[in-house]
RNA sequence: GCCCCGGUAGUGUAGUGGCCUAUCAUGAAGCCCUGUCGAGGCUUCGACUUGGGUUCGAAUCCCAGCCGGGGCGCCA
């Protein structure tokens, strides 16, 4: 057995009975004839105090142990004010699993900042920082009530292709990949499938997966492989019922990671739980608000990244963090969106603090008005058969959204760089570790 | 796709033509020390992105390459 408890399972129940505690050494401080040995594992750190004079061999096993060691430590734990954790472990013996070679290429507790490169050159050891995991572990927190809260709300998860045969939308630029004697393209979103089961009877489907973007973008906004919560309902009314699912699962998210008391304090944030509903303001209403502050803006446009900001900023002092855009030009919205009126969409975006989260809108659904959008989008409709089959043989009203998990944990944990919310970001650049 | 910026020991830096045999911190190796928790003290180790050019002299100036960071457009 390596290990019977982690460091902070450890409580005045174990104290004077013996324990096998597992894990990386972190540091250790020598002081001659007594030293000091941090371990750190998955819950926390704590201390190993070892004697020269009651235990020799194992003092100079252990004041010659490289840093990042795994070690496996049997021994009495004893309670001790000095100690932070209110104990420590006198040992008695020790595995070592795994020696590190020295010097580390990144220091896990050193005394110097590393350049973000630098951390993501080595991210295996980044991760090994508790300020790095807590972002992981939130991760998987915000995740958790994703899936909670849309299966409760009779969505069921579903996977589709990410590898497919043609553009989806057209816009964005994909990665093309040898598919046997074919050409074919890594998935940028699963917008196309997720309305074709919409002509399915599932009415409700999302799925949480990766989509490729060959874009060359190089921001702190950009990842060129990124993962989002997409879901797709049938039978709507209109938009609005899109908005209200996309508004609870945020407060939903937002809420369960506002619980990571201990992941938050060791990133020194405080998450508020905004309030629901969230404003909607149309994208009139935007232009105005705008053109009043700076420059005019040409109608039609999508928001440009400074227009956006000022935006974000606006609204804060209005006291709402989160805000829909609603009612967005048709030209700004790819082919698939509902229109409305002469020259509105029924499209939408969640911005989050003057940055865009979600996008979504209600579809067409009547497969004449797609193929005459997809013309004026200049687009051949030849090439989506696969996906207008869905639309000839009864497809209902349907709509959904794209949910950005990155930007959503960037924004949440107010970080500057969206590499720092995926485990191995790939960008422009990196496509390695 | 367009534009701006950067590259000095394992890590983070100082340095703007000679005072550089390159600073400081961190780290690593070793020695001293019985209560450390940013432990302390001493010793040692370790670097100018590559190629060309200017110059008596280049880490420093110029050109090109390589690598990286950021902004815009586009998007999540």
């Amino acid at each position: 057995m390596y290990r019977s408890h982690y460091s902070k399972e450890i409580s005045p129940n174990e104290y004077n009975s013996t324990v096998t505690v597992a894990g990386w050494v972190e540091e250790i401080r020598n002081l001659g004839s007594i030293a000091f040995l941090i371990l750190r594992d998955k819950k926390g750190t704590l201390q190993l105090t070892i004697l020269k004079k009651k235990t020799p061999e194992l003092f100079e096993r252990f004041i010659s142990l490289p840093r990042e060691s795994v070690i496996s430590v049997k021994g009495l734990c004893k309670e001790n004010d000095k100690v932070r954790n209110g104990y420590e472990i006198l040992p008695e013996t020790c595995d070592v699993l795994s020696l590190a070679e020295t010097p580390l290429p990144l220091g896990v507790v050193d005394k110097v900042e590393a350049d973000f490169d630098t951390r993501l050159d080595n991210r295996i050891i980044d991760l090994r920082k508790p300020e790095t995991q807590a972002i992981f572990k939130i991760r998987n927190t915000v995740l958790a009530a994703a899936h909670e809260y849309l299966r409760s709300q009779n969505f069921i998860e579903v996977h589709t292709p990410k590898i497919i045969a043609s553009s989806s939308e057209g816009g964005t630029d994909m990665f093309r990949v040898r598919y046997f004697e074919k050409e074919a393209f890594l998935a940028q979103s699963p917008q196309l499938y997720k309305q074709s089961l919409m002509a399915t009877g599932l009415d409700r489907v999302y799925e949480i997966a990766w989509y490729f973007r060959a874009e060359e973008h190089n921001t702190r906004r950009h990842l060129n492989e990124s993962t989002a919560v997409d879901i797709e309902m049938a039978f709507i009314n209109d938009e609005e019922d899109i908005m209200n699912i996309l508004e609870h699962l945020v407060h939903a998210m937002w809420k369960r990671a506002s619980e990571c008391s201990q992941e938050l304090e060791i990133l020194k944030k405080v998450v508020t739980i905004p309030k629901l509903p969230f404003a909607r303001i149309t994208y009139d209403e935007v232009v105005k608000t705008i053109q009043q502050e700076k420059s005019p803006i040409e109608w039609g446009k999508d928001l440009s990244t400074e227009d956006e900001r000022l935006l974000g900023e606006i609204m804060k002092t209005k006291g709402e963090d989160f805000y829909f855009i609603t009612k967005y030009p048709l030209t700004s919205k790819p082919f698939y969106t509902m229109p409305d009126r002469e020259k509105y969409s029924r499209g939408f975006d969640l911005e989050c603090k003057g940055v865009e989260v979600s996008s979504g809108s209600q579809r067409i659904h009547d497969i004449a008005l797609l193929i005459e959008r997809l013309k004026a989008c200049g687009l051949d409709p030849k090439d989506f058969d696969a996906y207008l089959k869905a639309f000839r043989y009864g497809m209902p009203p349907h709509g959904g959204f794209g949910f950005g998990i990155e930007r959503f944990l960037m924004e949440l944990l107010e970080l500057n760089n969206i590499r720092e919310c995926i485990l191995f970001p790939r960008d422009r650049t990196r496509l390695s570790p």
